[in-house]
RNA sequence: GGGCGACUAGCUCAGUGGUUAGAGCGCUCCCCUCACACGGGAGAGGUCCAAGGUUCAAGUCCUUGGUCGCCCA
């Protein structure tokens, strides 16, 4: 490191070099294994959409999945994460519709062509805005790899998916109930719904019986639909109706005759318990009217207005129309009731129109037969879903399937691959799946040429394209290349797992699982899942706890925060609050404490480094000698003189964080990894082991200085590979300033950490323990008796146990240095704590006397706490240990540990009551 | 209506039936000690939502209730 290291760690320019370098070179490019050897982790990234930009949900998806995806490549296995986006067929189109209004186009004047050729432009600028921002942050991807749903590879996937589906007749066609959306004027699915409790009204309307002076009053909440009814039901138990069943009303405004029928579904204890039935316009009147043969009557336009069926209300927008009808049926008295009434009323995912149940000719999926599968696959564990609690969601869903609206009334998407005869309404599917490139673009390259069941050539291809998510669900084999039998589908087939948001869970993860299932080849279900595991990570939440949304504003752009803080602080920061199952609440004040980290990291490094240029001065060390890789393999080093106590402490605790953070980051215990880092490095690392060898690192005697350089650098340099997943720019920077094997290219290839026996030390850890209580003894009398800092003070430690004795003497400079003693004396007699500030374990004790009297009633106040304290869990223990019932139940161990825990805490107590005696 | 989750320190959250329930931030006191004030040191702060139950042992398991949130219908 040159001289004019910054003081502040200053991510903004390393981390740019890096992102740059780590793309440029290629680094994250996953090779293929040809014969299918060795451990390989996979992992397809669910696909960003191309209309935005990266928010800070998706980086908190990509922390996750890139912390996951460095540690496996870190261990050796051979690693992809396929990157690349989806064409957000609805979302797209939305956002470049908005565009052309503001110059005053409509698409329909472009027409269909010529907007797509607009889409792709918007695309192409969009896009690259994702992946720019994606290299940014870090993203360990292998973009040689990258794809997009509209590509010519995955369109040919698209139709061979579609094709093989129809032919099995798992897809068909027909006129059923969907979601409409007058405002993007297309089919949803169930899943684009979005259901919001509104309070609205509840209007009680009279329906005049034909031929009789009686009413039957129906209750509704959306009126407007009156004009498509087209009967009314009662419950055929009703006694209030039974009369009526069989009759007919004459529908007001209409002035049609519709029936009165009789039909079980109808809730008796809805409105009046007679209801209008309007089977274009409900699902569940869509039902009825099947089970009753009753005609369907559309009332509405495809944008939301009433159409010729509404009478005089034709060409009225559907809530002007509604008003409308209220006040002529009041004017007409038929207006009973209005009732306020909170109900759910569906709006658009994308647009939040109010969506409109509506009948409509559309593309369905059957789900039954896939989802069974599907749910097996989930129950006997060959995918394992975490948290738990999500797996439960999944099957629910599966159990309750409904087939899927697969068309889109849309011109950006993937095109339905079927034609239809103009002769006689055949349809007839493309010939193959082959695409041929038009302007670029790719599209179905055989359709058929004519018509097999009447023989006319005038066919027409089907307007709709696919719904995004059958694109989406396809993903994880259609990007390695099927259906063609690839290397890469041979090699990263099934992936390792899936990290997606809950939220996605049934649009996205649960298709797929069916799709692979449903298309892949493979001896049985565990070839042909698309994971192994599926975990389900939390949202991003505002500091109001509101999920975040681009309409609402909420977003939070990761690029502006990583500019601010730096992008491996804001990594750390959502990776340390990514625990399983529990959202994350953005907040300012975790990223400083983050940003703290880094900087904490880097002047670590920075101190050894600055150091080092003295020691190369005073003592001709270079770093070359002290920290070449062959150097560091054979850390610890021996320190002449003394037992290395300190150094064989670190390697300890190396060995077991490594293992630590290694199991947590199996079981996406994300939090607890970054905890467990953080406490070895700055607690660990920096607060006892850099601050205990300060001497050693300066010593005068060579040797001395060369073995605890050598150990500090071996432990730096294995510390930086334990974070790098996590803050993998500072970790690059820093490790390039160590001295590397040739040709090594970044710390990224490096071998992660991983316990080692040889390492393992309770010994060190215990008395590196009991060291680390003395000198917080001290510090504390300290503090409490307001010494100055500056000032050494003289000290006696006194133990009764020998090895504690001959553990202090053989650590009297560090005592001494980090508790600023003037001197430790030691001896095994009592110490007279008469005029003195004394601490006591069960193990020692230590007394500060300087000449000052201690303040004697914040130190009786203080004794008389932890007195209290010790007593109610000394006569809790002993109680517990005079139970017979826990002695004869309890593992042995329990019981043992709690005789040694009482013992100490007996003498505990009876040192700090012979002491109060003492001071009273 | 069905389901899921949360409730633990001032705040945001961890916490695998078993010593004295933890972290970060905030707070109090002392220190600009030659890596770091984005720092060092020492502290204070919790009847773990409530009530029952299971158990030798419950923040943790079960039941009921409360408050809040989410998903599905």
């Amino acid at each position: 490191m040159p001289k004019e290291i910054p003081k502040a760690y200053e991510p903004r320019e390393i981390e740019e070099r890096w992102a740059k370098a780590w793309f440029d070179e290629k680094l994250f490019r996953a090779e293929n294994s040809g014969d299918g050897s060795g451990r390989t982790f996979s992992i397809a990234l669910p696909p960003p959409n191309v209309t935005g930009s990266i928010h800070i949900g998706h980086m908190l998806e990509h922390t996750q999945i890139d912390m996951l995806v460095r540690w496996h490549r870190m261990r050796g296995e051979r690693t992809l994460w396929l990157p690349g986006m989806d064409h957000a067929g609805i979302a797209t189109q939305f956002v470049v519709e908005r565009m052309l209004d503001k110059e005053g186009i409509k698409r329909q004047d472009l027409g269909r062509e010529e907007f797509e050729r607009r889409v792709w432009k918007w695309k192409a600028e969009s896009g690259g805005v994702i992946k720019e921002q994606m290299i940014r942050l870090g993203a360990s991807c292998d973009w040689t790899r990258e794809r997009f749903t509209l590509e010519p590879a995955l369109y040919r996937a698209v139709l061979e998916a579609f094709l093989r589906l129809y032919r099995e007749g798992l897809i068909y066609r027909g006129r059923y109930m969907v979601n409409w959306c007058p405002r993007c004027l297309t089919a949803i699915s169930d899943l684009e719904v979005v259901h919001n409790e509104r309070v609205g009204s509840l209007w009680y309307i009279r329906y005049p019986v034909a031929g009789t002076k009686e009413q039957v009053v129906v209750a509704t909440t959306r009126p407007e639909t009156m004009l498509g009814d087209t009967a009314v039901a009662v419950h055929p138990d009703d006694e209030r109706y039974q009369r009526l069943i069989g009759k007919k009303v004459l529908l007001p405004l209409a002035n049609r005759e519709i029936p009165i029928i009789a039909d079980t579904s109808v809730d008796r204890e809805f409105g009046t318990g007679a209801v209008k039935i309007t089977p274009a316009h409900d699902p569940n009147d869509f039902e009825t009217g099947k089970r009753h043969n009753l005609p369907q009557i559309d009332v509405m336009t495809d944008d939301g207005h009433m159409n010729e069926a509404a009478g005089p209300y034709a060409w009225l927008e559907r809530f002007i129309a509604r008003a409308r009808i209220i006040a002529d049926l009041e004017k007409l008295d038929l207006l009973e009731k209005i009732a306020e009434h909170t109900h759910s009323v569906g709006t658009c995912d994308r647009c939040k129109a109010i969506v409109e149940p509506r009948v409509s000719t559309q593309w369905f999926m059957k789900m039954k037969p896939l989802a069974e599968p599907a749910a097996q696959v989930v129950i006997n564990g060959l995918i394992e879903v975490v948290p738990d609690n999500q797996r439960t969601i999944l099957l629910q869903w599966f159990e309750n399937i409904r087939d899927w609206c697969i068309s889109r009334q849309l011109w950006w998407g993937h095109r339905i691959p079927i034609w239809h005869c103009a002769e006689c309404k055949e349809m007839v599917p493309a010939l193959d799946s082959r695409v041929e490139i038009v302007e670029g673009h790719a599209r179905a390259a055989s359709p058929p040429t004519k018509c097999p069941k009447c023989g006319n050539a005038k066919l027409t291809q089907d307007k709709d394209v696919l719904d995004t998510w059958f694109s989406s669900a396809l993903w994880p084999f259609s990007t390695l290349g099927w259906p063609d039998d690839t290397e890469d589908l041979r090699t990263y087939y099934p992936t390792s797992l899936l990290i997606s948001g809950y939220d996605i869970l049934f649009f996205w993860d649960a298709r797929m699982i069916m799709m692979g299932l449903q298309l892949m080849q493979g001896a049985g279900p565990k070839e042909r899942i698309p994971f192994r595991r599926l975990y389900l990570h939390s949202l991003v939440r505002t500091a109001e706890g509101a999920k975040m949304s681009k309409t609402n504003g909420t977003g939070v752009d990761p690029l502006g925060l990583t500019e601010k803080f730096g992008t491996d602080a804001l990594r750390y920061m959502l990776a340390s609050m990514a625990a399983p199952g529990t959202d994350i609440i953005l907040s300012e004040d975790r990223i400083l404490g983050a940003r703290a980290f880094a900087n904490k990291i880097w002047n670590a490094a920075r101190f050894l480094f600055m150091n080092l240029e003295k020691a190369e001065a005073s003592a001709g060390i270079t770093l070359e000698e002290l920290a070449a890789p062959e150097i560091r393999a054979q850390a610890p080093y021996a320190i002449p003189g003394e037992d290395g106590l300190i150094h064989r402490w670190i390697f300890s605790r190396l060995s077991a964080v490594s293992a630590e953070v290694s199991a947590a980051l199996q079981d996406f215990r994300f939090h607890e990894a970054c905890q467990t880092i953080y406490h070895f490095f700055w607690g660990d690392f920096c607060d006892w082991y850099i601050e205990w060898v300060k001497p050693q690192l300066s010593s005068a005697d060579r040797e001395v200085s060369v073995a605890a350089w050598r150990n500090i650098f071996a432990a730096l340099e294995a510390a930086l590979r334990l974070l790098h997943p996590v803050m993998p720019f500072l970790t690059e920077e820093l490790w390039h300033r160590l001295p590397q094997p040739e040709g090594a290219r970044s710390i990224a290839l490096a071998k992660f950490p991983e316990p080692r026996a040889n390492w393992t030390d309770p010994a060190a850890d215990k008395q590196i323990a009991t060291l680390q209580e003395i000198i917080t003894a001290a510090r504390n009398i300290r503090a409490e008796m307001k010494i100055d800092q500056k000032r050494k003070v003289p000290a006696d430690f006194s133990s009764s146990d020998s090895s504690i004795r001959n553990l202090a003497e053989q650590n009297v400079e560090p005592l001494t240095r980090l508790a600023s003693l003037s001197v430790l004396k030691i001896s095994s007699s009592r110490l007279d704590g008469a005029g003195a500030a004394v601490r006591s374990t069960s193990q020692f004790d230590l007394r500060i006397a300087y000449g000052e009297a201690v303040d004697k009633d914040v130190e009786l106040s203080r004794l008389r706490k932890e007195i209290d304290r010790l007593a109610k869990d000394v006569a809790s223990k002993q109680a517990r240990l005079g139970d017979e019932t826990f002695i004869s139940k309890a593992p042995a161990k329990i019981v043992d540990d709690l005789r040694t825990t009482l013992a100490s805490r007996e003498i505990e107590h009876q040192k700090l009551l012979d002491r109060l005696k003492q001071i009273e």
